[in-house]
DNA sequence: TTATAGACTACTGTCGACAGTAGTCAGACT
DNA sequence: AGTCTGACTACTGTCGACAGTAGTCTATAA
């Protein structure tokens, strides 16, 4: 069986395009970003690049105000908002997760805790990081839920966005390793209402430490 | 000071319009749309409606397939997700309420359960509806998050979307009411934890409900 | 009769053009 | 000097046009 790659529409990769341009800072938050510019760099018309704005409008990433189009620009009380939805999407996946998990999606999660613990130690924020995104990305996947996948997916690009720019390194205290410890185990131990509980209480812890942060360096006028 | 009411662009809308019409029903789910046909019928060019679509597409009102653009069409699979997702929603949504809502507004929540007793008792349906409606609507516009509430906005739109394709006028069966009491409860008594837990398994419950009826009148080939 | 090529059709994705508008700047008037 | 007016500019929203393509129908060939 023969298979041609027919490509995306111009629309589709724009989108893909200014997406990540946004969430790599590329387009700084709170910035004017204008069609016509975008089409010239891009050597297209500005049809295609209008069509990923609605896309991107309708993520969250964009926003129009008053004809204006504006790169999304978190501020404080939306990010609460959405630490909030992330503890109650994320606190239904691993109750989700629990009734399905696999040994060996156990065994994996626990290897990632040990790893994490010696990153921590080797102080490599870099793998710290991606530790921790890989142990909330799997129970979010092992619950088997698309829609919670997609939307997670998208509460994470607004998240990672006010990261970039205002908290690159951040990846809060260590006490998460703890929290990570007692979610593994209330996974194991097959308790639903316990692990989901136990999610939403160390997502909130996390958005406590976050907001200390910010308190603590309110010269970034958000 | 003088106002001028300097109306949306058309793609917007157009956008609005549609929406409207997927979940009204007059466009049907599965079936196809064109955005010639619309702009003929609006009397406007193809771009505002091209536009309005892919604000759609990211909704998830209308599904991209090949290049032809159907309206989407909810399967069980994906009613079981939405379900999920909202009971993770509204879950979050009750915890925050417990904490900051005002004694006027649990008033006002146990009036409406008075009423739906009547409703039920005179076989008022559209009013138990509207009534169970409220209830829940209430609870998430307490808890005062923006995001969340957008979110459901969105997911209520297609589960919607399902029940009129397929179960106008259901609403379960009329327990529901008295979990409606036991989540006010939980409400007055000020345990968050308590009252997000009694949510979800409302929700799932309502779920159970739904799957019994579907499998009941499988001859709806979804 | 079935299969195949060719013409026709309808739709999607993209383009270039244009009107309206908001903002900017320079020059004229007080 | 300050401000008002008008020209100029840049951008948004919308339009009509067109190429490419997938699907349908018809007529011809095996």
């Amino acid at each position: 069986m023969i298979q041609v790659k027919k490509s995306n529409p111009l629309y589709e990769q724009i989108y893909e395009n200014i997406k990540e341009s946004i969430i790599k800072g590329d387009f700084k938050s709170g910035e004017r970003i204008v069609d016509g510019w975008i089409a010239e760099q891009l050597g297209v018309s500005r049809s295609p690049v209008r069509e990923a704005f609605r896309k991107l409008e309708q993520d969250g990433l964009i926003v129009n105000q008053e004809g204006t189009t504006l790169v999304y620009k978190p501020n404080v009380d939306d990010l609460i908002d959405l630490f909030e939805v992330r503890a109650g999407l994320e606190g239904m996946a691993i109750f989700l997760a629990t009734k399905k998990i696999a040994n060996d999606e156990l065994e994996k999660l626990e290897e990632s805790l040990v790893l994490v613990k010696k990153a921590i130690k080797e102080k490599n924020t870099m793998e710290v990081i991606k530790l921790n995104t890989f142990f909330h990305g799997s129970i979010i996947k092992i619950s088997g839920n698309r829609r919670l996948q997609e939307m997670m997916g998208k509460i994470n690009n607004l998240i990672l966005l006010y990261r970039n720019n205002f908290f690159a390194k951040y990846y809060g205290d260590d006490v998460f390793i703890n929290e990570h410890y007692e979610l593994l185990h209330a996974l194991k131990s097959g308790n639903a209402e316990a692990a989901s509980e136990k999610m939403r209480q160390h997502i909130l812890n996390d958005l406590e430490q976050l907001k200390e942060k910010l308190s603590a360096q309110s010269d970034n006028d958000l």
